[in-house]
RNA sequence: GAUCCCGUAGCUCAACCGGAUAGAGCAACAGAUUUCUAAUCUGUCGGUUGCAGGUUCGAGUCCUGCCGGGAUCGCCA
């Protein structure tokens, strides 16, 4: 149930009318394609308030000039209720402009939804499954991680905002040659534990302080039987199991710092043990896509150690994929290929058609294959889209922060969270398409200031809230009733009113970015909407007479109090697809 | 060598899956505001959208080829 109107798509259902009402006059011809008709907000706000390209899309097939087919199109919108005014454009746009009245009528709906406003039914309760993070389970997460965390989470939300049933989800690697050197390491704190000198961690083996409580609870329940009562294999698998549950709680305190929290954890060992992999590669053999062969070597800089070998491959080729790609190690065992496929067939047979992947920029290359494997699995009946992040480059005061790869000379995710708050981090690293490099600097997101949107965004919140506080103080009844209630006619200010035609944009904004998998969008319009607030905070002190609260004028008070309330709750809306808490004060 | 991403105002970036005269912010310059809690606002300046072709009524957007930057490149994850 929307309690609101999409302004576009209703008036796309009039402009549908009024070309039905042509043809039935004769002057369109019948069963024209209108799918293409669409009703935008022109690019120069000056041209109106809407614009629809329909004559220019359906000259050609109607066999007409598209300012001809405007002009009669345009007669039979200007009789629409809302429209006060019709004009032809450029090479055949219409533009409309909505009465003041139609506008302040979008006012009570933004009331009744408040932070819900925006939502939709567009995804009509279909599954959409967002797998996110997935950082292998070796230690807390850095800030490497944080980005694609952030982008995940604000997806799966602004998805969830226009009705898609989200499933986020978290693909652990707990089965690759990393977890093995995390397991000795494990070993190796253990054994410290039991009181060993180990010297130095040596080379290849994490030496992050984080394994020795593993260690430690390795001793406190097995004692010294762990590596005197088990063989090594069994060892390794008791340490392998006892870091990866241990890493994972980490992760999750991390993620649970920036406000994320997964459905579900989806275990790649899982995958080896019930035997999914075989399962699912054996399909693809039934296919016909599976060979043993020799893959030609990279163009280029050959590898010092490249030697034709036998492999098991898959005809990712035959998808769109520039190579073919191995399934198995030369020892036999499974690439991460293989189970990540068998991964991507678990997702489609737990229902899901479409399938979102976040990854790292590094793994950019890697697309191709999984595309081409899902296409395989499901028979092309499966979305996929990988949304790639680029890389965050850290500054302190426009000096670059420099991190080697040494051990512990990382920025975790947690002091980033510390130092600036989950909010200024999750809003920053949204203010970047995502496959653009985003700079994040530790002083600039803490700074108060217009360069600052995270700040800026939320001083505008904060404001309002600090005007309704001196209402009330001034005695007016803000509660719901009585706002739903307030004469709006008193509005009518030119700044009112863009900030007005902002904020009922809103619902569409929040779909055309769900449409695009672009959760950045909102960040933008949210510093496009508090700067409309700011404008007409500031004129204001131009102009007395536009104050929120003037003394002299309860009616219209009343009426800017619900306008800005209504602004709040759209700022409030768009934070909440970010995961940001509106400020409603700014200390 | 190949693949993917990027290239837009001096700087940082937008541009709604092809629309009109390509928009913001910062910086610079000129103003307003001692405040409905200050950190805000208004205006001016600023462009051959890397280059060259192509498709289209229309291209920053799609296609081809170059140039430049980044990432990746048989068994890592």
């Amino acid at each position: 149930m929307t309690a609101e109107m999409n302004i576009f798509r209703y008036f796309e259902d009039r402009v549908e009318a009024a070309l039905k009402a042509l043809e039935k006059e004769g002057a369109l011809p019948a069963g024209l394609d209108t799918s293409r008709v669409a009703v935008e907000p022109p690019r120069d706000p000056s041209h109106g308030d809407l614009s629809t390209n329909a004559a220019m899309v359906l000259a050609k097939p109607a066999n007409m000039k598209p300012r001809d087919l405007a002009d009669r199109l345009a007669a039979k919108l200007a009789a629409e209720e809302a429209v006060t005014e019709v004009s032809v454009a450029g090479p055949g746009f219409i533009n409309l402009r909505l009465n003041t009245g139609f506008w302040l009528a979008r006012i009570p709906e933004m009331l009744r939804s408040g932070p819900a406003y925006g939502a939709s039914e567009l995804g009509a309760g279909e599954a959409v499954n967002v797998e996110y993070v997935s950082a292998n389970p070796t230690g807390p997460m850095h800030v490497g991680h944080v980005r694609g965390a952030v982008f995940g989470d604000a997806l799966a939300n602004l998805l969830e905002k226009v009705g898609y049933r989200v499933c986020r989800e978290y693909y652990i690697n707990d089965a690759g040659g990393q977890i093995e050197v995390l397991a000795r390491s494990v070993l190796l704190r253990y054994r410290e534990a039991r009181g060993e000198a180990i010297g130095a961690i040596p080379e290849g083996l994490y030496p992050g302080d984080y394994l020795k409580p593993v260690g430690q609870a390795l001793a406190a329940t097995h004692g010294g039987d762990l590596i005197e009562g088990n063989d090594e294999a069994e060892a390794l698998r008791i340490a392998r199991e006892a870091a990866v549950e241990a890493m994972m709680e980490l992760i999750r305190g991390d993620l649970a710092v920036l406000g994320i929290t997964h459905e579900v954890f989806f275990s790649e060992l899982s995958l080896h043990r019930s035997g999914a992999i075989e399962e699912t590669v054996k399909l693809l053999e039934d296919k016909g896509l599976i060979y043993v062969g020799v893959l030609e070597p990279p163009k280029g800089e050959t590898p010092e150690d490249w030697e034709p070998r036998p492999q098991t491959l898959f005809r990712s080729t035959q998808f769109g994929d520039d190579a073919d790609r191995a399934l198995k190690k030369s020892d036999g065992s499974w690439t991460y290929f293989a189970p990540d496929i068998a991964y991507h067939h678990d997702k489609f047979r737990r229902g899901y058609r479409t399938l979102i992947d976040v990854w790292g920029a590094d793994h950019s290359g890697y697309i191709k294959r999984v595309k081409a494997a899902v296409a395989a699995i499901t028979d092309n009946g499966a979305e996929i889209d990988v949304k790639v992040c680029q890389m965050v480059r850290l500054f302190r005061n426009g000096e670059p922060v420099r991190m080697s790869k040494r051990a512990g000379d990382f920025v975790t995710l947690r002091e980033v969270v510390d130092e600036v708050g989950k909010d200024a981090v999750r809003f920053m690293m949204l203010t970047r398409k995502n496959d653009a490099p985003l700079d994040f600097d530790f002083v600039k997101v803490k700074e108060q200031s217009r360069d600052n949107p995270v700040f800026y965004v939320q001083y505008a919140h904060a404001r309002i809230h600090s005007v309704l506080r001196n209402a009330a103080e001034a005695g007016y009844d803000l509660s719901d009733g009585a706002l739903a209630n307030a004469d709006l006619s008193k509005l009518g200010d030119e700044a009112e009113l863009a900030l007005l035609r902002l904020m009922a944009g809103f619902p569409r904004q929040v779909e055309q970015a769900a449409i695009a998998h672009e959760p950045h969008r909102i960040a933008f319009y949210l510093d496009d909407l508090a700067a409309a607030f700011h404008a007409l905070w500031n004129k204001g002190k131009d102009d007395a007479s536009l104050r929120f609260i003037r003394e002299d004028d309860r009616d219209a008070t009343l009426a800017r109090l619900v306008l800005i309330r209504a602004a709040a709750y759209v700022v409030a809306a768009g934070l909440g697809i970010l995961g940001v808490e509106p400020t409603e004060e700014m200390r």
